[in-house]
DNA sequence: CGAACATATAGATGATTATCTATAAATCAG
DNA sequence: CTGATTTATAGATAATCATCTATATGTTCG
């Protein structure tokens, strides 16, 4: 699948993005993740999420024991954005046809 | 529904990308885009995709006479984008909260 | 008005998906 | 090795959704 649409489908879930959240700036297990979302949702559905989100791109993951940590890949959501701006709002970017964070997103202009 | 969810339930559909990209410079009519789209998609199901594009607030809409002229709307991809790095790249951001193009992404920087 | 055209809505259907329970696989402590 | 713990997989189910056909609504023109 392309990539936006992929991201797009990774993203487009209310409890993904809760878990999207805490996985931001911090490195959780899946029961973790699990006991932060307060018991509304089960260990399974927790490790099907992630596993969606990390065949998206967009978690840095690393086994250390019995547990399996997992990480927010900020520069993939970055990358995915600047992406979909790159198709979606040509007009109000710079001429750059680049979709990096570095050559896209700083010639953001304001609508003339 | 919360906004970068609805949002990226709206992007998250293959057909309806092809739509946004159609519509990203052009004013457009129903049966224009049903045309662009080389038969593959009835006309209903174009008006729905066009709802849920127009309901995430991503269409610009015009009526004029019998036909319904869309276009897309870029600000609002680049702010919805905006969004969802605040959400979930803050640490490729500058200091600022805001999620406006003007004040969120000309901040961004590279990963230290 | 009535025909033709453009779009929207209603209802049906098949595919995808979010979730659960049960269980397997992997790892560690004793 | 055994039992406990952590994560993943399998299979089932209900909800959501993309799509279609049929039809309604709205608009223009003769």
């Amino acid at each position: 699948m392309n990539n936006p649409v992929l991201f797009a489908k990774a993203i487009a879930d209310e409890t993904r993005q809760k878990i999207m959240q805490m996985l931001c700036c911090n490195w959780l297990s899946v029961n973790d993740v699990v006991d932060k979302l307060g018991g509304n949702i089960s260990q399974p559905t927790v490790s099907h999420h992630l596993k969606i989100l990390n065949e998206a791109g967009l978690l840095k993951r690393r086994k250390e024991g019995k547990q399996v940590y997992s990480s927010l890949n900020q520069e993939a959501v970055v990358v995915c954005c600047g992406q979909i701006m790159t198709n979606f709002a040509p007009e109000m970017l710079g001429d750059s046809k680049s979709a990096t964070p570095e050559g896209l997103i700083p010639q953001l202009q304001p609508k003339p």
